[in-house]
DNA sequence: AATGACGTTTCATTATTTGAAACGAAATAC
DNA sequence: GTATTTCGTTTCAAATAATGAAACGTCATT
């Protein structure tokens, strides 16, 4: 429905399974009620007859991905989606290769502290080492961030793909916050400044009162792999950081970054 | 093909949509590999030709479930399972309702906090607060426990429903560790005893050299809705708990209860 | 006792998926 | 430097397999 335009001009829509389609509309409907559906509710909603929802519904739930009320017969979103989601995740080297500097960068800070990695389009975190306070609110593994409202997100704009930089760019930049960057040239002059320090901020740019302080992780061919940050209140991590709190992320994420050099 | 036997004697097949199902083992099998898999790799493995499972993986990566690397053209699992598996851990209230207090937990007794829930015949871990020390292995939110070999399993079989109880102690019990209670007998005196005191233990029994004291959390119908724990070494953590430790998770968890009684 | 709502099943229609084979590009081998 | 293999992708005709309307059985409500 909304991925797709109906066939209008003949455009030739290149493959693809509609039936598989309707199947994963079911699923991403369940994931965003917050109670159980009913059969006919979830059937109305996606404009498909109730027998075709319901064989779906059954292979589905086959698989773990749905899971129907004993009692009542209604249908929501299976388990098994959290289960893939952690087995995800665990495929990335960064969270297996940094655990322990994290807990150490933690300790040594106080600060919580995230992993982010960007996969195409989406800036995900990867993980969180909790601090003593929490602001976690949107730090969780599985949450995506926004690549010109977040420290870890101009981290990734600065040495990731060029690319990926200047479709950010071009597009448009959403305001988290009244401090949230949105203007094309001011994010790439702090882009620049990033690259030259070798460290990025976002006081205030995701959450009032947060800031973080975000740094690379490069692979051992100098590919840029992951970003690590501190997060906290700004009134542990001021607007302009302490430069002991700079160093010791930056240099967390060297020593990450050497670890990664013999791999493979 | 391991979910269903192939429709020996004449059995129905109760309904169900074969090309999801398809669909659905492929995105099972990319999540299960560690590197990205080849079109043809992929065909061959579910027995299926190119060009189905082709057309599968384009709707897949329209939904962000699947994605391509650009260089080599090999498809690997999406991000999007992640975030899907992150917006249902957000679905239990008790992970909202528990935050704080378990984060005094964890400040009080120094271990790690987890919490847990059950759904249907699954035990799945929804939240953790890490302690000083880094054991969480196995203990992250969207990890499985057996309800036999955990402390969380335990009073989920001792508060929870009945049936799952008897068929869980019906079924064979495997052994993580030489220490996991396998004879049926044992366990069911185990869950006497769980239910007499109110808390649980299991030493030992899901990995060597780590125990958990877990306590159950109830709604406002007395109905259990929730399990947590702190985890931590034996040597934190002895197998018969202090006193102490004992008390402060039961008390956490009647806390949290009580806060639940206003609800809806 | 009657009504309505629900998940489930049936069944004929036909739209949709399907696999074999062909395509073009890119990597590899000779 | 050319030949060969391998890869993802597209085409196309055959027919499998998905589809919706309507009927069913069950439960809760009226």
């Amino acid at each position: 429905m909304s991925t797709q335009s109906p066939e209008a001009k003949g455009k030739p829509v290149p493959a693809g399974t509609s039936t598989l389609d309707l199947a994963l509309q079911a699923v991403e409907y369940l994931v965003q009620q917050s109670r159980p559906a009913s059969l006919a509710q979830i059937a109305e909603a996606l404009s498909a007859s109730k027998a075709t929802i319901y064989r779906h519904l059954v292979t589905l739930q086959r698989h773990g991905l749905v899971r129907q009320e004993a009692e009542t017969g209604r249908y929501e979103a299976g388990i098994k989606l959290m289960v893939l989601g952690e087995q995800l995740r665990q495929r990335f080297d960064i969270v297996s290769a940094a655990r322990e500097e994290l807990m150490t960068l933690r300790d040594r800070t106080g600060q919580a502290v995230t992993v982010c990695a960007a996969v195409d389009d989406e800036l995900i975190v990867l993980e969180l080492i909790q601090g003593r306070t929490l602001i976690e609110f949107s730090t969780r593994p599985g949450t995506r961030l926004a690549f010109h409202a977040s420290a870890h997100g101009k981290i990734w704009l600065a040495f990731g793909s060029q690319q990926r930089t200047a479709a950010i760019a071009d597009g448009p930049l959403e305001a988290w916050t009244p401090a949230t960057i949105v203007s094309r040239e001011k994010l790439l002059a702090d882009l620049d400044a990033v690259r030259d320090r070798g460290w990025a901020t976002a006081p205030d740019e995701v959450i009032t009162g947060v800031n973080t302080v975000a740094a690379p992780v490069f692979d051992h061919r100098k590919v840029l792999v992951g970003s690590i940050a501190i997060v906290g209140a700004t009134q542990f991590i001021p607007p302009v950081p302490d430069p002991e709190q700079i160093r010791e992320v930056v240099s967390s994420a060297a020593r990450i970054s050497r670890g990664l050099t013999w791999k493979d």
